[in-house]
DNA sequence: GTCATACATTACTGAATAGTCATATATCCT
DNA sequence: AGGATATATGACTATTCAGTAATGTATGAC
């Protein structure tokens, strides 16, 4: 067949260091951010890209202001360079008996109430396993999985993009709750009195659920008694745990809001915050690790 | 996220050059066969060999006999360097700017008559792409899409394993193609009258063709009047295009064989060889050569 | 302009690894 | 057993590349 990678080999130049620090400057954004305390390193780094460019004799960063950002070519390198470590890393750790780590990301609320109360049951059948889960937005969801950072991720289904898998987990439906201590009498009072009469705590977030509500209160002219603001649903729950307010939870919460203290109330006005939820990663992320397609399939059953 | 494959680096004693020494090795099958000529290499590739299996803490390579062999987590890596490989020569042949080689496998005829016919047509259209077009047998063609030493083989569909994608190139029907000048008088004489009288080119391959047609000739106990052998069926036809013999060919050798000097006899009998045929990939090139998805789909749509 | 920050360049040292040669060991063949 | 072939090992050299330090240059904030 062809001479063993000739053309790779022929001129000197690389090496897995090199392709090691311009992944890292990718990673982090700039060479001062790579190397992080010890600057001593960064004119190492400085000519070890240097090298690689020249190598390449292509441009792999350019100039953005004071810090670098990477080329095109300086990102599909990067892809590359991940792409192949992966592979090496993982079958360095599966020689070496060690437990593979897969990362997965998602949003509190999904961290909280989707994932973590199956994470005993995922342990015992992944024994071998070690799971890193990251507290990240949707958009930085997209980004890691794009560059395989991250293994997989937990979405909103309409906002993965289509050039990766999915596979569901069903859907996240909202509910107001409320403390018992708060609703006078014993009737059942209305979910626009509470929201009128009660303090409430509200999502100060700038994502897609705050924007929706905002939009469905204006429609409805309904004006939240808002008392305290929160950044994430279980901080909001645990504000509502603590007896003084009211607030509007994915019905996932309610494993931590008893009913015998907590009344749930559902409403019309909330289908329209909910969505379907699913997991989602890069195709690519099977072929370079294969425990991958077992996980997947693991949590589209089990979540 | 996680310390830029800290596992990777921690320790030393990777490093591509022995890297791509285990390619070799896997490759040619051994290291005597890998460093050919100048065998004052054969210590270091010996010792390369050792210290990568020092790396990773895993047998790579066991005796077998005077030779070695790959373990088969010595394939395992193989595989994912090649991949590598694959995926930075890429990226430097395009830094380069030089056409990217794609590698095609196929049999004799199928090169001769499915493939090069277009060839032209191809090269106007993917003018920046080098194709090398290697003559194998299916049993070959199936390794090599396997380890990603081709990119595409064409072969019978139902030789494809199920692993690989493929798209259909039509079907291959036989014919049996007599010289004008072999046959008296004006009428049409059978099928099996020729093969009977008429001296005949035969196929002297291992494949599955001449199985085949072995088995039917003894089915239906028609004694072919053999003269000649030949290894494939390009060369049968070039004995037949001499006028001295007639033989079983492809439909596809026709533009070979010119109305006027020669008559294609067509029979039930023959139905029984034909096949449908395919293009063939392994999916892992796709995401790794991107070129290779127009590719596909320009001969799934011209062959 | 001045200062702080981030990257670039140069020069030199040291460590890791590739290259070579001689020779030992293992295996196969006859 | 003896010769031929293939791989393994040890000793040494040469080269490449990483590590460190000092200094230069570009950019942004004030």
């Amino acid at each position: 067949m062809d001479k063993t990678f000739l053309n790779l080999f022929a001129r000197r130049g690389l090496s897995l260091d090199r392709l090691r620090v311009l992944l890292e400057i990718a990673d982090a954004g700039g060479i001062a951010k790579a190397v992080g305390k010890d600057p001593v390193r960064q004119s190492q780094y400085s000519r070890q890209l240097k090298e690689l460019e020249e190598y390449f004799g292509v441009e792999l960063t350019r100039r953005d202001g004071k810090s670098l950002v990477l080329t095109r070519a300086g990102q599909q390198l990067a892809d590359i360079i991940r792409q192949n470590f992966l592979g090496l890393a993982d079958f360095a750790t599966a020689c070496a008996h060690e437990p593979a780590i897969f990362h997965l990301g998602a949003g509190d609320s999904l961290i909280h109430w989707k994932v973590l109360p199956h994470i005993g049951a995922f342990q015992k059948v992944f024994p071998a396993i070690i799971m890193s889960i990251r507290n990240l937005q949707t958009a930085q969801i997209i980004d890691a999985l794009h560059s395989l950072r991250l293994d997989f991720g937990i979405m909103r289904r309409n906002a993965i993009p289509s050039v990766f898998k999915s596979v569901s987990l069903g859907k996240m439906e909202y509910a107001l709750f409320v403390p018992k201590q708060l609703l006078p009498g014993s009737s059942g009072k209305t979910c626009e009195w509470v929201m009128n009469n009660v303090p409430m705590v509200a999502m100060d977030s700038s994502g897609e659920f705050a924007r929706k509500l905002d939009e469905m209160m204006r429609r409805s002219r309904i004006k939240m008694n808002i008392r305290l603001e929160c950044e994430s649903f279980p901080a909001a729950c645990h504000a509502i745990q603590s007896g003084c307010y009211a607030g509007i939870l994915p019905t996932m919460a309610a494993t931590d809001l008893p009913e015998d203290k907590f009344v749930r109330i559902e409403a019309p006005l909330f289908k329209r915050l909910s969505r379907e939820i699913a997991l989602a990663w890069n195709p690519r992320i099977m072929r370079l690790r294969s425990a991958s397609v077992e996980i997947a399939s693991w949590f589209g059953k089990n979540l």
